[in-house]
DNA sequence: GAAGCGTGGAG
DNA sequence: TCTCCAAGCTT
């Protein structure tokens, strides 16, 4: 071994990486050794989180490999959302669905059901018609490389990659919001978000090994997850410390820059809960596309802004409505919505509207309902569901 | 390229 | 309470 050891100043001994480290941009930084992807695998080994989707390196020591169906199926469901969210559904889906042949012969309703309450419900109806896809045009078989899994409906550059060096062990560049958060700091880069993405991307595939590239992968997820966390991270127990400029800066927790948010517009609307006098409830199906796009909702008009005010909407029957006491609130990636609950009470035998079906009290914890309308039938029945 | 698209948990 | 956000993709 030679070279980096500590005290060691000779430039000309340096590895490529190490370069970016003495460019112009870095000059007031002290020179530090470039992080090793070793170093983070000797990490992994004996620190990773142990899921429910994941083998571990342990596990691959007594046969196990990774199944391309449960590797695709997780890193679909972890899109933006968290690993406890995630849990519940993987197993819920992974019993009923052991398989993507399974899955492609579903019908979509019964998977929009099985995935109601994970949000994003696009990534539902992508889920299917990728699990389609695969069996259709692939014989049943997840595609091995970035260019062919990116292809696939609902999978973007992340997953693609997730899926080749997670399920395949290929080496590719795995870049979700973990990897720039500690790419970012490894290499203080100091142009703010989304500005910075294609560089961290560069940055990022410059230590992406030939080795283990899938324990690679989840071990920048692990190190972004579990210590090179946004808020107070645990530096004393980073593999990589040694490394870190924004460490080195004093100020590692403000990486990645940011530019301030824009505030979040609300929105108002009223709905319609009409129960029958055996306790079952109206529900349709809002349109495929869009805002909670093939999910099921009680009937209601509108949302507008909120200098608007709710616009009137009419009742889907005719019958005594009262209104309900509060609003129901509900905030949106993009815009809080507050809900003026209707409820009216309708006798045995009303038919439901050409469109509407009545969903029974045992129905309706297994509708394609979202949050918000859970939220708000539980509002007009005056009891969860 | 920017906007649209959910939710529940953490701090 | 409120802000932020967690393994992004699509249009």
């Amino acid at each position: 071994m030679t070279g980096l050891g500590v005290g060691n100043k000779a430039t000309v001994l340096f590895s490529p990486p190490l370069s970016r480290y003495l460019s112009p941009m870095s000059a007031s930084f002290p020179p530090l050794p470039p992080p090793r992807p070793a170093d983070l695998l000797a990490w992994y080994d004996l620190n990773h989180r142990r899921l429910p989707w994941r083998v571990a390196p342990s596990d691959r020591d007594d046969g196990v490999v990774a199944d391309p169906y449960r590797v695709w199926l997780s890193e679909v469901m972890l899109q933006q959302t968290t690993v406890a969210a995630v849990k519940s559904y993987f197993e819920a889906f992974t019993n009923r669905w052991p398989s993507v042949r399974d899955l492609a012969a579903a019908p979509e309703e019964e998977v929009m059901k099985a995935w109601a309450g994970l949000g994003y419900y696009s990534r539902a109806r992508n889920l299917k018609a990728c699990a389609e896809a695969v069996a259709r045009d692939h014989g049943g078989r997840f595609p091995e490389t970035e260019a062919a899994l990116v292809r696939l409906p609902g999978v973007g550059p992340y997953t693609a990659a997730a899926i080749a060096a997670i399920a395949f062990d290929r080496p590719a560049t795995v870049v979700d919001g973990n990897v720039e958060r500690v790419i970012a700091r490894i290499f203080a880069v100091e142009d703010p978000m989304p500005t910075a993405k294609p560089e961290i991307r560069r940055l990022a595939a410059t230590l992406t090994p030939e080795a283990r590239p899938g324990d690679y992968a989840q071990a920048m997820m692990d190190l972004g997850a579990t210590l090179c966390t946004p808020k107070k991270p645990a530096c004393a127990l980073c593999p990589w410390i040694a490394s870190c400029r924004a460490r080195a800066g004093g100020a590692p927790e403000t990486f990645p820059r940011r530019s301030p948010k824009a505030a979040r517009p609300t929105r108002v609307g009223t709905v319609h809960v009409a129960v029958r006098a055996d306790g079952a409830v109206l529900l349709r199906r809002r349109p495929p596309k869009g805002l909670l796009g093939g999910m099921s909702e009680v009937p209601g008009g509108e949302w507008r802004e909120a200098s608007l005010g709710a616009g009137a909407a009419a009742p889907p029957l005719a019958g005594a409505w009262r209104r309900v006491a509060g609003v129901v609130e509900h905030t949106f990636t993009h815009f809080h919505l507050e809900l003026t609950v209707m409820r009216g009470d309708v006798a045995h035998g009303v038919a439901a509207p050409a469109g509407f079906w009545w969903s029974a009290p045992s129905d309706l914890p297994g509708e394609a309902l979202p949050t918000v309308f859970r939220k708000a039938i539980a509002a007009g029945l005056g009891r969860v569901i």
